[in-house]
DNA sequence: GCCAACGTTGGC
DNA sequence: GCCAACGTTGGC
């Protein structure tokens, strides 16, 4: 199983949002990046996948788990597009800001840190697992 | 196919 | 609100 970190602006598209959702399951559209679009891809069914908060936040809230691999967005115009299907699990007992990661050298080479303007990444094994225990959550 | 100009994202 | 980083666009 992989593991991702996901994006999103709470003004925009909150956890809270999110879990309100029918079945906590929403349809993650409006990647418009190509290296994003490329992780959303290698998601698999059963994958985990932390909701990170951009914006005034700047943490991890949550845990959800792809329910639906990548297919075309039918309101993306090229038709290129595509998205993923996202359940929120749950929220996690602490955020994980990014300033702890920051200040943690074991991220020094994490995309979250690397390239703030990547909105999908995938997470690698050690990294989650550290996240997990930071956030007080189950890996 | 290169690269300058422009737009967007997201942290500060 | 600013600006650095990065992507995309369009003229050549």
């Amino acid at each position: 199983m992989n593991h991702w970190l996901v994006k999103t602006e709470p003004n925009d598209w909150s956890w809270a949002d999110h879990c309100k959702a029918p079945k906590r399951t929403t349809c993650w559209d409006g990647v418009r990046n190509a290296q994003a679009q490329l992780n959303l891809k290698a998601m698999a069914k059963g994958d985990k996948v932390f909701i990170y908060h951009t914006g005034k936040e700047k943490q991890i809230v949550g845990l959800a788990t792809v329910t639906k691999t990548f297919y075309p967005d039918p309101t993306e115009e090229t038709g290129r597009m595509g998205m993923v299907d996202l359940r929120a699990e749950k929220a996690v007992p602490s955020p994980v800001t990014l300033a702890q990661v920051k200040a943690d050298k074991r991220f020094a080479d994490f995309l979250l840190v690397r390239n703030s303007r990547l909105s999908v990444m995938p997470v690698g094994t050690k990294h989650w697992a550290v996240l997990c225990k930071m956030a007080g959550a189950a890996s």
